[in-house]
DNA sequence: ATGCCTGCGGTTCGCAGA
């Protein structure tokens, strides 16, 4: 089962590059992030026509989070609790009934999310950015513990390590490289969470993020802050994990590419 | 130091993104 993440940038302005990608890579479900777009104006049919079932969190202009599955969604869960003042489209949660290798039926649980971007630091962007992380890994941990295959796929907005960008030393006053950003980041993992990219290669260079401006394609400059992170029960059942890089020398890309996760579970 | 480029809203420039 191939389950990935993809900041889409606008989807509507994007819908002939996600049809192309869908039909070409065929994902069980994707995870999108600003979707940009209010729920009923998401080209849904177009989608829908491809045979996935379409769940969308939109809100008007900015931001914006769906989930599109071959399978029927059991339950949808919209907004991170711990806030309800906070407005921003950047949270749902799908559940599916699976079965793993040895034919046993498990939940299978999987969040599209999109992290605040947090800058400048030093505006209230940034306490922003961090309070939604902390919300984020209180609500993470309380999943934890129903022992469940848990996928924590989207555009996070962090560079975990320096090898996850090509000139680091750019990114150390931005938002996305702060100390704070990275631990709160890390702390998913000390919690138990794997990062799928990272489990799978070592290498640096690994990025999901190439900036419209300034060449940043042509040159690699890119960034890797596009993640699924996985349970142990799902990082136990992770087949590989890759990054579909063509979708950004297309025409009209997203600044970000699609990351997509397999595992070994399929439709119950 | 700043813009570079792109999508969206709501009118053609401002804002947000990373």
């Amino acid at each position: 089962m191939k389950i990935a993440t993809w900041n889409i940038n606008g989807v509507r302005a994007r819908i002939d590059n996600l049809i192309q990608w869908l039909s070409d890579a065929s994902p069980d479900i994707v995870c999108m992030q600003e979707i940009k777009s209010v729920d009923e104006n998401f080209p849904r049919f177009e989608i829908e026509a491809l045979g996935y079932h379409v769940e969308t969190h939109g809100q008007k202009g900015f931001n914006g989070v769906a989930i599109l599955s071959k399978m029927r969604f059991d339950e949808v869960n919209r907004r991170l609790p711990g806030d309800d003042g906070d407005e921003q489209a950047r949270f749902m949660e799908g559940v599916f009934s699976v079965r793993d290798a040895k034919g046993r039926p498990t939940a299978l649980r999987v969040v599209s999310l999109y992290l605040p971007n947090g800058n400048p630091v030093g505006s209230d962007k940034f306490p922003y950015k961090l309070g939604w992380m902390a919300r984020f890994e209180a609500w993470s941990a309380d999943r934890l513990m129903l022992e469940e295959p848990l996928v924590l796929a989207g555009d996070y907005n962090v560079i975990p390590q320096p090898e996850d960008a090509k000139n680091p030393e750019v990114w150390v006053n931005d938002a996305l490289f702060q100390p704070e950003s990275r631990g709160a980041l890390r702390k998913l993992e000390s919690l138990g969470f794997t990062d799928a990219v990272r489990v799978c290669s070592d290498s640096p260079g690994i990025y999901t993020f190439w900036d419209y401006q300034a060449g940043a394609w042509q040159k690699n400059n890119g960034i890797r802050i596009d993640h699924l992170m996985l349970s142990p029960e799902a990082a136990d059942n992770l087949r590989a994990t890759s990054v579909d890089k063509r979708v950004r020398a297309w025409e009209k890309p997203s600044d970000h590419v699609p990351v997509i996760a397999d595992l070994a579970y399929e439709a119950a």
